[in-house]
DNA sequence: CAGTGGATGCTCT
DNA sequence: GAGCATCCACTGT
């Protein structure tokens, strides 16, 4: 099974450039599962994403340029990155043409690289709890506001390819209330590293009742 | 494991 | 002043 198998540390595969940023969103969300994504080498594998763009009621950047929506209308292949109820910080990806309003959250990793920090910054939460959710891996890849506008392309923050190639899942997204039939949420199949399951991942983040009362 | 509620501050109406 | 692209602790099965 494919996508079950952790990306290899130590082959990391080259770093994504401006011409993989700049496509539709619709393109780029689903291609950024499997990826790479790391601050100062610290992250792990993409697991989880969603889309969000200007023609949609529950994107950012659906009332226009507005000065937190800002970055989200810049060019493509930078970091959005906006505090979320008060006390977290989310990540997006910007991306299609300049001025399109296009970004791509991201939601949940693999922990792969620096595990230690993570750690450290997370207080000791589980594995697979570290980077499980977009607060938790802004907190665990220590990305807040001062990374806002920050370009991916060169400097700490960095995507890079697959190291492997992924089954790909997707479903609604989470935590929005307009637009709530949209499947624009896009996920690793299988990976138990995601915020929540998908509906009808077999496969997915929780283990059948009846298989861990066995004992696995 | 499901459901609930509190924390907390910014953005936009 | 309302509403969040969330997380955690705590409740009760």
């Amino acid at each position: 099974m494919p996508s079950s198998e952790p990306a290899a540390p130590g082959a990391l595969p080259p770093r994504l450039g401006r011409e993989f940023f700049d496509r539709p969103a619709a393109e780029v969300a689903p291609d950024l599962v499997g990826c790479i994504l790391l601050h100062e080498g610290v992250g792990g594998r993409i697991v989880e994403v969603e889309r969000y763009e200007q023609g949609d009621a529950a994107s950012h950047s659906f009332r226009g340029p507005t000065p937190r929506a800002a970055v989200m209308f810049g060019p493509p292949g930078h970091a959005y990155v906006y505090r979320s109820y008060g006390m977290h910080w989310c990540m997006n990806v910007v991306c299609d043409g300049e001025g399109t309003g296009s970004a791509v959250l991201v939601r949940a990793l693999e922990p792969l690289y620096g595990l230690e920090r993570m750690r450290a910054r997370r207080g000791g939460v589980p594995n697979r709890e570290l980077c499980a959710g977009p607060g938790r891996l802004t907190q665990a890849l220590a990305i807040d506001d001062t990374l806002n506008g920050a370009p991916l392309l060169a400097g700490p923050l960095a995507v890079h390819a697959r190291p492997v190639p992924v089954e790909l899942v997707s479903g609604p997204r989470v935590g929005i209330s307009r637009e709530v039939e949209r499947p624009w949420r896009f996920g690793l199949a299988g990976s138990p590293f995601v915020s929540r399951p998908f509906p009808g991942d077999r496969t997915g983040s929780r283990r059948p009742s009846a298989a861990r009362a066995r004992g696995r």
